[in-house]
DNA sequence: TATTCAGTACTACATACATAGTACACCACT
DNA sequence: AGTGGTGTACTATGTATGTAGTACTGAATA
């Protein structure tokens, strides 16, 4: 995994998971790599994925059992929700963000189009 | 303006003045307010917009003169370029999320005309 | 019971970010 | 020549982030 400058790596991992819930491939009561295997695998000190996990945990994503280890939640309803906010947050923030840029609903959709089609022509 | 947390200032503002340049509002050649009046409108510190400014001044963007102020570049065609760069990050990066979450192009388009026509019931 | 693995907690250290205050260098203008 | 506005530079301080190392607590298991 790569991160990006700028942004704090807890916040970057913390939607790393969240994404692997949205998009199915962590699953209901999962459980998930332990702090210190995480923290190995994505090369970040152990206390770095310890703050994650327990933000996490916090919002209800996870939940952590000492001793035992860290688990996707249980409720389908959650991993929906996060599925469901994550696709409007992207929408919404698209829409505005053209806006601002001054395209009007039509022009954002054909605007899209052609890109769509125009990454087809070169690869 | 209403800065983020978990991403510095000085790169918020960046993105702030460089939108302002993509949509038209700064034109080119036109004098940006000075460093200590930009800080007392956006409530922080000089050093702050220092540093903006002279990363926007690295990058070509703006450009400085001790004793006279800040500019935008008088590059039309960096002017271009930047608004031209700002759309094609934002459809990329929309593009790529969805798909991520497991959206075909069919699909994306569905979706942003279903927003679109949903926002008009709502407000 | 003893070991191992798990989450958790703590200190120490370094760097980036942001503020606060001050000072200097440069330019335009009176 | 002097004044004021400009970008620039510097020190000091505090907070957040991240690493490094160590140690503790709890659960499972041999």
């Amino acid at each position: 995994m790569k991160f990006k400058d700028n942004i704090p790596i807890y916040l970057q991992i913390i939607d790393h998971v969240k994404l692997k819930i949205a998009t199915g491939e962590y699953k209901r009561a999962e459980k998930l790599e332990s702090v210190r295997d995480m923290a190995q695998k994505l090369r970040v000190n152990h206390n770095t994925i310890a703050k994650t996990y327990q933000l996490l945990e916090k919002e209800g994503t996870i939940f952590s059992k000492k001793g035992v280890g860290s688990f996707i939640t249980e409720s389908e309803e959650m991993i929906s929700r996060i599925r469901e906010e994550r696709i409007f947050f992207k929408i919404s923030t698209f829409v505005n963000d053209l806006r601002v840029l001054g395209y009007d609903d039509k022009k954002m959709i054909e605007e899209l189009e052609k890109f769509l089609k125009g990454e087809m022509k070169n690869g």
